[in-house]
DNA sequence: ATGGCGTACACCGTACGA
């Protein structure tokens, strides 16, 4: 079983890519970030011909994930779950989980911060907080679970390009890797760390600068499974080849591979 | 020190991203 996640910076600027890749890599999941349209907008039917079924919690302009699967997608959950709809952490679209072939697949799409100490910043802490709450819950279901997206937190110096001038900012600040470090903490591993030990390797490349052909660039896109399913991973890697075509996203997709 | 690029919305500039 192929999971993999990618932040399509726009499900609309960024269908060919979708469809480039799926056709390429024929993955049993993809987890979808920023889609940028609400529900009506995606395009499921292009998706459904590829063999996908979509499980979808869209957003106009902002925000919006989605679970694409071969098999279908059982007991679709939007949103921090535990929280009343109208919770101000469930005004964004940016959770969506799905029970794929045994699996309780999660999209998420993490606030990006901003800087650190604005409302932002604070907002984010507020829902990596949260999201542990939400996930101790998930996790009680008993089902493995692959927590897949846009974490917006480089988790560790060897995942930035110059750590010491990141060193504090936001995306690396102490704050930030301690609430994903407590996330961390409810048993996940990271798929592609398990099976990657180098530095350099990254996710996200600013489209200013040429970042991308000076290696600029951080790992803030993961797939996290807990440790039973984690030791099932055969495979993972970090898919930097869609950012180099014609008007990319910014960020490259991530894929594990497990043998279940 | 700043902005650099891209997307969306809607109006031809502004918000937002990381």
């Amino acid at each position: 079983m192929k999971i993999a996640t990618w932040n399509v910076n726009s499900i609309r600027a960024r269908l060919p890519h979708v469809v480039r890749w799926l056709e390429g890599h024929r993955p049993d999941v993809l987890c979808l970030q920023e889609l940028k349209v609400q529900d009506e907008e995606f395009p499921r039917a292009e998706l459904e011909a590829l063999g996908y079924r979509c499980a979808v919690a869209g957003q106009k302009t902002y925000n919006g994930v989605a679970i694409l699967c071969r098999d279908e997608p059982r007991d679709p959950s939007p949103g921090l779950a535990h929280l009343p709809p109208d919770h101000p952490l469930n005004g964004q679209k940016r959770l969506l989980a799905a029970t794929v072939t045994g699996v309780r697949v999660i999209s998420a799409y993490l606030p990006n911060g901003e800087a650190v100490g604005s409302d932002k910043f604070a907002f984010k802490l507020a829902f990596f907080r949260e999201l542990r709450e939400y996930l101790a819950r998930e996790l009680s279901r008993g089902e493995a679970l692959c927590l897949c997206g846009d974490f917006n937190v480089a988790p560790e110096p060897i995942d930035v390009y110059d750590p010491a001038a990141w060193e504090g900012q936001v995306l690396c600040s102490e704050p930030e890797r301690a609430a994903l470090a407590a996330v961390r903490a409810l048993g996940f591993d990271d798929c592609f760390r398990r099976h990657h030990p180098e530095a350099g390797r990254y996710s996200w490349w600013d489209y200013r600068m040429k970042a991308l052909q000076r290696k600029l660039g951080l790992r803030i896109d993961h797939v996290w499974a807990t440790a039973p399913l984690a030791e099932r991973c055969t495979a993972s890697d970090i898919d930097a080849e869609p950012r180099r075509w014609e008007r990319p996203s910014d960020h490259a997709p991530v894929w594990a591979e497990f043998s279940l």
